[in-house]
This record gives C-alpha cells, structure tokens and sequence, in this order.
DNA sequence: GAGCAATATGCCTTGACGAGTATATACCCC
DNA sequence: GGGGTATATACTCGTCAAGGCATATTGCTC
C-alpha cells in the first residue's frame, strides 16, 4: 500500500491552460511580474497558507512557469516566458478573428444600444 | 452592475481562464474559428457523444464564447470574441515580460552552453 | 550540535467537473 | 397528428485537484 513513487511519478502535464485556471496562480504569476519573491512574501500577498503557496509555486514550476534560486532557507521564484507564450501563440487565430469581427461589431452597435455584459448567464434563443 | 442576475448566482460562473482549460472546449473554439457548426458537426468531428458536446457548448454559450442561432432542428453556434479578448488582455504586461528577457535569454545562450543553477528537479520540457 | 526559520511534502477530506445513460423538448415532413 | 431527427437536460458515478493539517527537510545562527 504504502507505494513510493519515484521522483518522476507523474507525467500527466497538464496543458498551460489547465495551469492558469487557478487564480491564485494566475495571481502569483502576476506578482512576480514586477520582482522575484519568497514563498512567505506570496503567503503574504495573497492570505494563503503557506503550503498553499508551495504547492502552487510546485505546480507552476514542473510546467515551467517559474523557476527558482535559493537564498538562505528562502527560495526565490522568478517568471520563465515559455509556456506563456505557448498561450499566446494559440491565440493568435483568434486575434484575427475577432480583428475582423470588431469592425462589425461596432457597427452592430451603433444600430443596437449596448451589447450585454458578457459574464453570466446570457439570453440567447432558447427553446 | 448591468446584470439582472443576482450576485450569488453570478459567482459561479468559472472565470475564462478555467472554460478554456478544457481541451474539448479549446477544440470547439477552434472549430469554429473557420465557420459555424452545428452540434452534430461538433460531435461528429470531436468523436464527442452529443451530450457532451451540447454541455461543452452550454459551458461556452453561458461564458459568451459562442453564440447560437436556430436553424430548423439545428443550432448553428459561432464564436464571440469577448471572452478571449479578456484572456488576450491578461496576457498583456507578460507580453512585455518576455520580449524583455528573450532578449537576454538569446544573449545568455550565447556565453553559457547550459547552466541551470537551480537544482534539477524535474526537466520542464516543452511540449 | 541545538534550536529556530523557511519551505516542501504526505495524507485526508471535500467539492467540482466531465462523461455516460436515459429521457425530455423542439422541429420537420408525411 | 405520428414518426423521425436534432439538441438539451437530469441524474449518477468516477476522478481529480485544492486546501487544511501535520510533519519532514534544509540551512542558518549561536
């Protein structure tokens, strides 16, 4: 029962996507957009607890999005571009998409008066 | 806000990050990035059942990632832009992040053949 | 080396989500 | 209106991930 696992235990990468779901990650990802932290100045920044963090930063850095360096008992995480930019290049067929799109759209708009907020339930043809 | 839905129920609904954290979900975006489709379209091109194709488009539809129209016994679903835009948005200041440090990334490769000073847990390879 | 600080990890519980199956609803054509 | 087609929804089940708590690990200081 007690089964160990060795180090490499699990390789069910999850896509960068899956990454970014979680808004405290998002969150950390964007704090160490302005500097590089300690895991007791996240635990601090965002109210988690501080395995939280760690599990977090542990995720995010077997994906690749940050990597860290140790200083004293601290370890200091810093961004790594890659899979971000992984993201953003899916996005991109979409960017011409709705670059074409909004040329419309803002045409639709001057005829209707406002378009819908698009968070929440939305009416659309329902049968 | 302009919402007629009240805020408890507001707060279930899954950021835009986490809709397309789903891989059947991204596929259907995709999809649908060249033309509208109907569900069975979807189903037949995802090797979904319809069930779940039609939960997948309800997920998106709530989210504002598509929208549909009737015709006859079908419902033809195309892409809004909105949502995307959101995470487009958030990718911002990291846009700038990377085309900061790429620079000095090329520039580091350059003199070192290989240092990961960090120790080596896990090699985040790039998929 | 003892004790403390900072972080990582293991175990457990809980809640959310996706898929499958069955059924309901809506629309067409005869 | 009956039958068939296309899609939506209800219910259930299995899985998995996030958080809490306890503990292990690492490195500092004295």
């Amino acid at each position: 029962m007690t089964s160990i696992y060795p180090d490499a235990y699990i390789q069910s990468v999850e896509s960068s996507f899956a990454i970014i779901a979680e808004p405290h990650r998002r969150a950390i990802l964007s704090l160490l957009l302005s500097s590089e932290r300690s895991v007791g100045d996240l635990e601090r920044e965002l109210q988690l607890s501080q395995p939280s963090v760690s599990k977090h930063l542990r995720v995010l850095r077997d994906a690749g999005f940050v990597e860290s360096r140790i200083e004293a008992q601290r370890r200091l995480y810093r961004l790594r571009p890659e899979p971000l930019m992984e993201v953003d290049e899916w996005l991109i067929p979409f960017r011409r998409f709705w670059s074409k799109h909004l040329d419309a759209l803002e045409q639709h708009l001057d005829k209707m008066d406002k378009v819908p907020p698009v968070k929440g339930r939305k009416k659309h043809e329902q049968p």
